[in-house]
RNA sequence: GAGGGUGUAGCUCAGCUGGUUAGAGCAUCAGAUUGUGGUUCUGAGGGUCGUGGGUUCGAGCCCCAUCAUCCUCCCCA
């Protein structure tokens, strides 16, 4: 025999914690469903091909490979070895493995998109809830299988989308109690940044200013002399870093440090929080200049969301991307989407105690077993109950009361129903409410109110 | 991929510079009362101390390895 465990960084979910999932699962699909996004799923494997080279180069290694079945096969010992070797080289072979599990939901709703564009009417507005799994080693607040919820709209460049979108992670945050703050910035920003410097070394740049409020403006300077950036070169992203302030005055700093080439990306940030912008002149999203995202398609608009009040990373990221079934073939689509990461959300709950209390509450009505007569008797009441659409239960065996009791308590139910002898004989039943310890006696029907829905 | 912490009962943990039969609280079960529990009292079950080696007269404690888990860096949700 041997000892049950799980494979790292999975868990499997008690039904108080799926509880407290279900519930952020189902805020946020109200959310998405109220604004005209329709469901999507799509295999938790891809090719590997479909996944290979869209998440980066770190991103390759942290996908999860399926083994090929059928290796041991005498008639493909041959290509098998070979295959071997050219994956113990780091290559890749697809007669070793041709499918992995997937490690985002974009890449393969862009496939999606690209395998049925003719079908589709366009824009086309789809969310995604579902399981993603990346070969990370676990640790606070990351897991190898976690789930996300997306949003995307592709087939429109217009921002009014990201005006959507940023709604919905309001929206969203808003039901759910949590404070954030939603950050935003510009790929064409950086590339204007890039373009000053020299051009060219776009990901080294954006690597090193991603640290800035880890590390401060130090020690990214540091990092940036270390790759070979020149006094000149350096001295443009200084400037750049120290662009502080108000949303307002970030995009005038941005502008006279940049000039044209950072113009465009400036005009679409200005547009976006100005159509947001509240009635008392507030910014519900914040410039962060240094914001990157790791994940290569994005090409527009990116965001992220950070939790205030908790040490958790980001909860949620997303942005514009113009290409992205031009990877499978079907160029000329853009798209923009966002993601919330479930399970950190979750935690961040957690941690704050704001997950409603309502989420734990068990059936609505324990019916006590008082004897096999009383039982049969109490059975049919449990199925008018059920029919009406209250949910209920009976304990199994006439035990002790305090283990009756102890029952519904740990199961979080409200009321207990006693229909013994008595209340047999009287046609009636009697109701006692655990939180207050109160007690009635009701005629059948009575009880049936008692619980019926408005 | 690099580096650290922690593994003792179902859960949370104690266990001294290595020394008899490894403990506590909670939980569970049984009993004291039984058509109304949660307080109280009594008792019981449950641990090859993560695993495998080593040092020692003697290891839960020291050493090595291994596995699991948590955390930090990298990167991310």
């Amino acid at each position: 025999m041997i000892k049950p465990t799980l494979p790292q960084g999975t868990r499997d979910f008690p039904p108080q914690t799926l509880r407290k999932r279900q519930y952020v699962l189902q805020t946020i699909r109200e959310v998405f469903e109220r604004s005209g996004f329709q469901p999507l799923e799509t295999p938790a494997m891809e090719n590997l091909d479909t996944l290979l080279g869209k998440y980066g180069e770190e991103g390759d290694k942290l996908i999860f490979r399926i083994l090929n079945n059928g290796l041991d096969n005498p008639g493909k010992h041959d290509q098998a070895m070979a295959g071997f070797h050219q994956v113990l080289e780091g290559q890749n072979s697809r007669a070793v493995t041709e499918r992995a599990l997937r490690y985002d939901l974009t890449i393969p709703f862009a496939r999606f998109v690209a395998m049925n564009h003719g079908q589709l009417s366009f824009p086309f507005k789809r969310y995604q809830m579902q399981p993603v799994w990346r070969a990370d080693k676990p640790q606070k607040g990351r897991y190898r299988e976690f789930w996300q919820c997306d949003a995307d709209v592709v087939g429109s460049p217009s921002l009014l989308y990201e005006a959507e979108l940023s709604e919905i992670y309001l929206e969203a945050f808003r039901r759910l109690g949590i404070a954030v703050q939603i950050r935003i910035n510009h790929r064409h920003i950086l590339a204007a940044l890039a373009e000053a410097c020299g051009g060219g070394r776009l990901t080294d740049i954006t690597a090193a200013i991603d640290k800035l409020d880890k590390v401060g403006l130090e020690k990214v300077m540091e990092e940036l002399a270390r790759k070979g950036f020149d006094d000149a070169q350096c001295s443009i992203i200084r400037q750049y870093l120290s662009i502080e302030g108000d949303n307002e005055e970030k995009l005038t700093a941005t502008a006279a440090l940049l000039g044209t080439h950072a113009k465009e990306g400036l005009t679409d940030l200005r547009w976006l929080l100005t159509f947001l912008r509240r009635p008392d002149g507030s910014d519900p999203l914040t410039i962060d200049l240094t914001l990157a995202r790791g994940l290569d398609y994005y090409t527009g608009m990116i965001f992220e969301v950070k939790a205030l009040e908790a040490v958790m990373g980001s909860i949620g990221g997303g942005g514009r991307y113009d290409d992205l079934t031009g990877l499978f073939g079907v160029p000329g689509i853009p798209g923009i989407g966002i993601s919330f990461g479930v399970d950190r959300i979750c935690d961040v709950i957690e941690e704050k105690g704001m997950f409603p209390p309502s989420i734990a509450a068990g059936p609505a009505v324990l019916f006590f077993h008082l004897g096999e007569a009383e039982a049969r008797q109490a059975w049919q009441l449990l199925l008018a109950l059920r029919q009406q659409g209250t949910a209920c239960e009976m304990y199994p065996e006439a035990a002790r009361f305090d283990k009756q009791f102890k029952y519904a308590e740990r199961r979080h139910i409200p009321c207990v129903a006693f229909l013994g002898a008595e209340e047999i004989a009287e046609q009636t039943v009697r109701l006692k409410t655990l939180a207050t310890g109160e007690q009635e006696t009701l005629s059948r029907d009575a009880f049936l109110q008692r619980f019926a829905r408005p």
